[in-house]
DNA sequence: GGTAGACCTGGACGC
DNA sequence: GCGTCCAGGTCTACC
């Protein structure tokens, strides 16, 4: 009989507004549903596929979830832990206050929890595949990666791949079936390092073989102990991101605010678009980039939340709350390269 | 340290 | 339908 649970959350939890807060809910194998308010997630446990439908009543509610298979107490607790992961509810309401102090704009709506993916491992290939194109080929990429490697279930929906899948792939088929480009070689270091990480630092079986050569970045190394202790200065974190292959500075303070550190700000065009038309700043692109930069220093250890959630409330005064947004349509359009047009 | 050009894909555009 | 151009962040070579 498939299994059925319940999560609780923070008091101020909403799942439309808490989920629907960053681009990857609209990334493969997520999926909102808008009509019925329904979050759609197929996840690795019981090492198999299983889709996971989650709701809530009401702000504050519970979480209900539910399987189409039946799952062991491991596995339940493994998805809680996942799903807890991904909607952040280890934020609670006192910790959101912290940043509703400095930047009071979001108190009133409550905004302060960005989504992000149930493991590391995905937030980081999710970002490498948000790299250096538009957003409608990441969100390709995404479902390709998803239909191409990732376990199914029985509903027939896709989990996301893990390290182990992705490490072992071979280069052609990222680049030929999945469309991930010269990326290819990358993902596969970069699934490598995050293996060996989660194994306590033995190597990954060689069996790809990569189209492009592969990045020449000195010694990167995935430690994950390090990159979750709280204790580790985001310098040090961010130096240990920018050396993996196919991680740059923008992917890197990327990571970074997918791990709850959200001092720094990965500047793209995206910054330089928001900076000209709504911050009302001119110069050239990297003079742009200085100045959101100084423009969101003020808010200290929350300046990537300030930074977003504007962005964020600017894509929604064009196209309505984000939780009505379909996939399909007004979704591939959310960035405001689209939206300014 | 700064900069130019290559890396790929998909969409827009002109013919 | 085809060819060309462009957007997008990272990486390497070069100055």
């Amino acid at each position: 009989m498939p299994s059925s649970f319940t999560i609780p959350v923070p008091s101020d939890f909403d799942l439309k507004r808490d989920l629907c807060s960053y681009g990857y809910f609209l990334l493969a194998p997520n999926h909102w549903d808008v009509r019925r308010q329904v979050f759609t997630r197929t996840l690795l446990l019981d090492d198999r596929a299983v889709t996971l439908r989650v709701s809530q009543k009401s702000t504050g509610s519970p979480l209900k979830v539910a399987a189409d298979a039946t799952l062991s107490r491991m596995g339940r607790d493994e998805a809680t832990r996942q799903i807890s992961r991904m909607l952040r509810l280890d934020e609670d309401a006192a910790h959101l206050a912290a940043f509703h102090a400095v930047d009071p704009r979001w108190g009133e709506s409550g905004r302060g929890r960005i989504m992000r993916s149930p493991t590391l491992f995905e937030d980081i290939i999710k970002t490498v595949t948000s790299c250096n194109v538009t957003w409608p080929s990441t969100i390709v990429m995404n479902r390709r990666l998803c239909e191409v490697l990732g376990k199914q279930s029985s509903s027939g929906l896709f989990a996301f791949p893990d390290a182990k899948k992705l490490a072992s792939a071979r280069a052609q088929t990222l680049r030929a079936r999945c469309r991930v480009g010269y990326r290819d070689a990358r993902i596969i270091e970069l699934a490598k390092l995050y293996l060996k990480a989660e194994r306590g630092g033995r190597p990954a079986r060689q069996t790809a073989k990569p189209t492009t050569k592969p990045s020449t970045k000195a010694a990167p190394l995935i430690d994950l102990a390090v990159l979750n202790d709280l204790a580790t200065s985001d310098d040090m974190i961010f130096k240990s991101l920018v050396a993996l292959p196919g991680i740059g500075p923008y992917a890197a303070a990327n990571i970074m605010q997918l791990l709850g550190r959200y001092a720094r700000l990965p500047l793209d065009t995206e910054s330089v678009r928001h900076g000209r038309t709504l911050l009302g700043f001119k110069g050239s692109s990297a003079q742009v980039m200085r100045k959101v930069q100084a423009h969101f220093k003020p808010f200290g250890d929350h300046a990537f939340r300030s930074y977003w959630f504007e962005m964020w409330a600017f894509y929604e005064s064009k196209h309505g709350p984000a939780w009505t947004w379909e996939r399909d349509s007004t979704g591939k359009m959310f960035t405001a390269a689209q939206l300014s047009q």
